[in-house]
DNA sequence: AACTAGTTTAAAATCATTCTAAAGAGCCTT
DNA sequence: AAGGCTCTTTAGAATGATTTTAAACTAGTT
């Protein structure tokens, strides 16, 4: 299968049309590496890769990918979306001195106990941001 | 102790000169109730209690509040910002769907195990949200 | 090839937040 | 209480990420 088809069926399976601008999104976002991403920094990436998709396309697809499970919102500040290509159960470290959000794999952090959700409501997800600081600041 | 003075001596100790502005802001969010507030939920209050602060000066004393540790930054959504005015360590449910934010009591969460920072770096605040939603949607 | 619904586009609009320059107010000194 | 110095506040302009718009385009179907 060659690497179009791949993404073109991920992207069906996920519900989306696979259209040009979403399957060369995937390429770039989807081939299993590990990291975060922000509109500009994918539009630099989209632009790097000799390609074109309109601002709006962009913001429009990362919100899709979202929705659709590919990719993550990671929360950790104010300024602006931060997407996670690991969907992966996984927690975060965050120093905001540099913006730089570093990956805790999974295992590091242990919650030994939940509370219930408040009636009629189940739990979707727990997120755990580990804001750091440099020592000698 | 009249209660502006209270409150003024507040201000001082944080670093804060108390400005009519900040006295007042002080006396609506220091009271010692617990809840959330926004740069526009905290105008309508003002003018609520038939003051007038202008805008700008809204956000700056909210982020310097913040910064001086008399109110906390909570981090749910990237569409505006959200204040705590419980400072103590506790954590968050979030339910999207509505916006709405519940507090979680500090002992109702346990981290068994957190990850060392990394090199240099320390722990300054561990932050857990659970993102809940109704049951049938 | 033709059709239709969903998508992309560039540009305009939105909206929370920050910045600006001028006017005002704490607060220290006399 | 007046003077003066610095920090604050103000209204309005500016910023910047994101969303919306209306028209052009395209994937998938007939």
């Amino acid at each position: 299968m060659t690497p179009k088809a791949h993404f073109a069926e991920k992207l069906r399976l996920a519900g989306l049309r696979p259209t040009r601008q979403r399957v060369a999104i995937a390429t770039l976002l989807l081939d299993g590496r590990h990291r975060h991403v922000t509109a500009d920094s994918l539009t630099e990436e989209i632009t790097a890769a000799g390609l074109h998709v309109s601002g709006g396309t962009v913001y429009n697809t990362l919100n899709q990918f979202t929705e659709a499970g590919l990719l993550r919102r990671v929360m950790v500040h104010n300024d602006y979306s931060l997407f996670d290509t690991n969907t992966d159960h996984h927690h975060h470290f965050y120093e905001a001195e540099n913006d730089q959000l570093v990956d805790i794999p999974h295992d590091d952090v242990i919650l030994a106990q939940l509370p219930a959700a408040p009636d009629g409501h189940e739990i979707k997800a727990v997120d755990v941001v580990i804001h750091i600081q440099s020592k000698n600041s």
